[in-house]
DNA sequence: TCTGGGGTCCTTCAGCTC
DNA sequence: TCTGGAGCTGAAGGACCC
């Protein structure tokens, strides 16, 4: 695999590296850059090529390839056909018929995931992952024991590569914001550093579109003002900015076209909510069938939440039509709750709530948000409850499924409903035929 | 072209209490 | 007793990220 480097910019060289300075005067281009922006070259891709080195320099994309599938990760040489993720899967067909399609392995780059993040780990405990292919890392206190951050920037890149077997991009600053634009602009396969002192040169150029919290709408808005590039956000008032985009995201900006971003990495202390969601394969407008899928989706939360030893306040229940207009409905219990049960009632409630009739739906989804630890949550006691409730009947199941497989054990509603995952297995919802 | 699934954060609005 | 404002919480929706 290439071990080449991005040349443009500040990056410093091998040999560079190696002397320890980046000039005459023994000033480093890292000095004062302790943020690493680490990010896994086509990640999802790269951990199927490991076990498929025939496929080596072919298109290839991951992804569903159901009716209603999209592309979750793309080689770059299927992105030299223009192919990206996110992409309906017909339409990267379209672009690239002899493109090679695999089916999603989540619990392989689940695997390799634990791996990456315990490399990081060795480096430093200031490790904030943003999903399983990338995180941010602080590496002030490992300067003395390993060198300047660009050196173990490096110690980082060959250790992946090394272990894993994938290569990975590194950015490396003085903010959090700086060292993201930093690894995506070296990639694939590079390290890029970002001086202090030239970071608003790097960042003024830029595009709108590339900086962090800029999607589809806000890029619109930015550019109904006429502004197409940081440095423009950079010289707007502030005040025109809010107007647009709202205080929170106004201001933001308008601090990071500056490259001012004190938000330090934060080692993340717990998940803020678990959900599942299922789009059918073609709409439904049955209620039994809806309601049946929501039982599902229920017991699949409960599963993980009791996994994770969560249990949650508020139950959300989102509901996508055939025109792809989506809402969400919740309630707060009285109670936290990781019973699928409790779980199912309250979605089914607020589903029946809406009315619908025979409204032709193209996803349900049921999340519990509001996460405490379930050992400490107060728990509702009835007066007529018996003394073993669903809550210890699901962690039967929990204990039966662990022993015997998942979706072993299951509401009899969703028996034979189709290959189990979790409990209830693939969507319950009419397949395509032919 | 036709849009998955799992999340987080922000804004707005309504209802409640003081 | 009535009214208005502040502050909080819950609900809903939207935007964004990977």
């Amino acid at each position: 695999m290439s071990r080449s480097q991005i040349t443009r910019g500040a990056r410093l060289t091998q040999a560079d590296l190696a002397r320890g300075t980046d000039g005459a005067d023994g000033h480093r281009d890292d000095d004062g850059c302790p943020i690493l922006h680490v990010d896994m070259d086509a990640f999802y891709a790269s951990c199927e090529l490991r076990s498929r080195p025939d496929l080596v320099g072919l298109p290839m994309i991951v992804g569903g390839d159901g009716s209603r599938g999209v592309v979750t990760a793309a080689t770059y040489e299927a992105r030299k056909y223009g192919i990206h993720s996110a992409m309906p899967m017909s339409r990267a067909k379209r672009l690239c018929p002899d493109v090679v399609i695999l089916p999603p392995d989540f619990a392989l780059y689940t695997e390799v995931s634990a791996g990456v993040m315990a490399v990081f780990r060795d480096v430093t405990p200031l490790v904030e992952p943003l999903s399983l292919d990338e995180a941010f890392l602080d590496v002030s206190g490992a300067i003395r024991r390993m060198g300047p951050p660009a050196v173990i920037a490096e110690d980082i890149r060959s250790r992946v590569h090394d272990e894993q077997g994938i290569t990975c991009s590194v950015g490396v600053a003085s903010t959090k914001f700086v060292a993201k634009l930093a690894s995506t602009r070296a990639k694939p396969d590079g390290l890029l550093v970002v001086p202090a002192d030239r970071v608003v040169s790097f960042l003024h150029p830029l595009p709108v579109g590339e900086l962090w919290g800029v999607g589809e709408k806000t890029e619109e808005a930015l550019l109904r003002l006429g502004l197409t590039t940081v440095g423009d956000i950079a010289h707007t008032p502030l005040d025109t900015l809010v107007r647009a985009l709202g205080q929170a995201s106004g201001a933001h900006l308008a601090a990071l076209a500056w490259g001012r971003d004190p938000r330090s990495v934060e080692v993340p202390e717990g998940e803020k909510s678990i959900g599942n969601e299922e789009t059918f394969p073609r709409d439904v407008d049955d209620p039994e069938v809806i309601r049946r899928e929501l039982l599902r989706l229920s017991e699949k939360v409960a599963a993980r939440l009791r996994q994770q030893g969560y249990a949650g306040r508020t139950v959300v229940l989102k509901v996508r039509f055939a025109d792809f207009s989506t809402i969400t409905r919740s309630r707060t219990l009285r109670s936290p709750t990781d019973v699928g049960r409790d779980i199912y009632a309250t979605a089914r409630d607020l589903y029946d709530a809406l009315g619908l009739q025979r409204a032709r739906l193209r996803l349900v989804g049921v999340r519990a948000e509001g996460l405490v630890d379930a050992a400490e949550a107060p728990r509702q006691m009835l007066l007529d409850e018996p003394e073993l409730g669903w809550r210890e009947a699901e962690q039967a199941v929990d204990r039966a499924s662990a022993r015997f497989g998942r979706g072993s054990v299951r509401p009899a509603r969703l028996l034979g409903t189709g290959e189990g995952d979790g409990f209830g297995g693939a969507p319950v919802a009419p397949r395509p035929r032919g």
